[in-house]
DNA sequence: CGTTTAATTGAAAGCAGTCAAACTATGTGG
DNA sequence: CCACATAGTTTGACTGCTTTCAATTAAACG
């Protein structure tokens, strides 16, 4: 039922080296490299702390399967979520090269990681252009993706706002293979799509139901198709050249 | 080549060392090497693009004296300001890497660029590991800053939202020496401000008027300063942590 | 100067937030 | 299997922050 559940076949790091080839030539050895990482496996519950904010961090994870978020929380309490992550990405580029984590990464569902230690992973991206180049791209298309965000959180309305995020899910879903037919679960409570879009979780509720009576979204539960995903496209205003889908060739 | 200990201050790429080196640790080759990069210099007006959404990524830019910025648009024609950068600073890591620009970056005010092939600059940092490593230091904490502008925008009061983006160019100038006694230059139109906060250029107005009546902020056309600096921080809640300054030791 | 751009102010409207309560789904223990 | 507890969703009424619209004043510029 819970399809990104599923674990990796062949070899734990496969789903990282399908992630970053997907975007970044990788040779032989490159993929050798990155397959031999050491690394140790750990399944983690929902909400629990992958990343904690303040700390220092540890060895660098691997989200091999389940989803994952990143957050910040401001002095008086409020919350943002930042990014939400798919299996096959690095959990911790962020933090590879700083000595204070200044944001939170928790796991959203049940989810498999791979800690790789920090030291060994920077060696290896020093010693392989390949792995140095493609970790390089992941990280400048997450860099474009909060960008989208926070143009979205700026600047549209919550109708549209709600349209765009959940255009976006379906995209990246649908990418992995996670979805079928633009339909998906979607594992969050209302309030967690707020805290993801800067509304009140009693306005992302009306949005919902809004976007459901124009018949741009149905769902049941948490599941959630388009009927009509030119026009789902249409409200949100959604362009998804900032995923940068597709191999990145080198200029 | 000179074989100086430390760069002529008048080298053009000096300033970059510097940035970088701020952060990250760079031995006497990886200074020679950034110092010896082939590069063109060009002079901008304000407003002048440096880099355009939707086209290939030319040469890496490099800030060497000036501001500028990074701005999104929705399909409606809205604008989202999503980063704003200091002298130093490198404008086309976001770019490095992929094949297709997905936001623009502009000249604030006069700017003078180094450009850098992209190429060079690829080799180097894979030649280099200390250089390669502060890129990846610099790309993070850019990175940082993009996720506490979304909390700024998501979950902060018009009012708090200001105060903290003013403290921010506050802080980051002062590190560079570009301010005296917590005042500045802000060499930005009260629109240009509601882009970057997602407010309308009437109600950033008000709110700035807001902070002055507090005694928060004293303003003489478009310098400002901060008459009681600490309950300035106090209001806009801010905390440094995320510009992550000082040097990022290596764990 | 005259022209243009930006800042300021007021009044009114509206989108989203707040508060409170009811309803639904899910899970637990008896 | 039911009673109960808990978490999440839905709804309504009301408030208020921010926007919109419009006009005026001030500053920047050639």
């Amino acid at each position: 039922m819970h399809r990104h559940h599923r674990p990796s076949p062949r070899h734990s790091l496969a789903i990282l080296v399908a992630n970053l080839e997907a975007r970044a030539p990788l040779d032989e050895g490159d993929r050798a490299a990155l397959l031999s990482l050491p690394h140790s496996r750990r399944t983690m519950s929902p909400s629990a702390y992958i990343v904690r904010d303040g700390e220092v961090p540890g060895p660098c994870a691997v989200l091999l399967s389940g989803f994952a978020y990143r957050q910040k929380v401001t002095s008086d309490g409020a919350r943002q979520i930042v990014s939400i992550h798919l299996p096959g990405e690095m959990l911790d580029l962020q933090h590879l090269h700083l000595d204070c984590a200044d944001h939170s990464v928790q796991a959203l569902t049940e989810v498999e990681i791979a800690y790789v230690p920090r030291q060994t992973l920077r060696e290896v991206m020093a010693e392989r252009p390949g792995i140095g180049r493609a970790v390089g791209v992941a990280s400048a298309v997450e860099a474009s993706i909060a960008r989208e965000w926070m143009l979205n959180i700026g600047r549209r309305d919550a109708r549209t706002r709600l349209a765009h995020l959940l255009c976006e899910f379906a995209m990246r879903l649908e990418r992995l293979d996670l979805s079928g037919d633009y339909g998906y679960e979607l594992p969050v409570t209302q309030e967690w799509l707020g805290d993801a879009l800067g509304l009140t979780p009693v306005h992302v509720n009306r949005m919902i139901r809004a976007l459901a009576e124009e018949g741009l979204i149905a769902r049941h539960h948490r599941a959630i198709r388009f009927p009509d995903w030119p026009a789902m496209r249409d409200v949100a205003g959604f362009s998804e050249q900032y995923l940068h889908f597709g191999a990145q060739v080198a200029v």
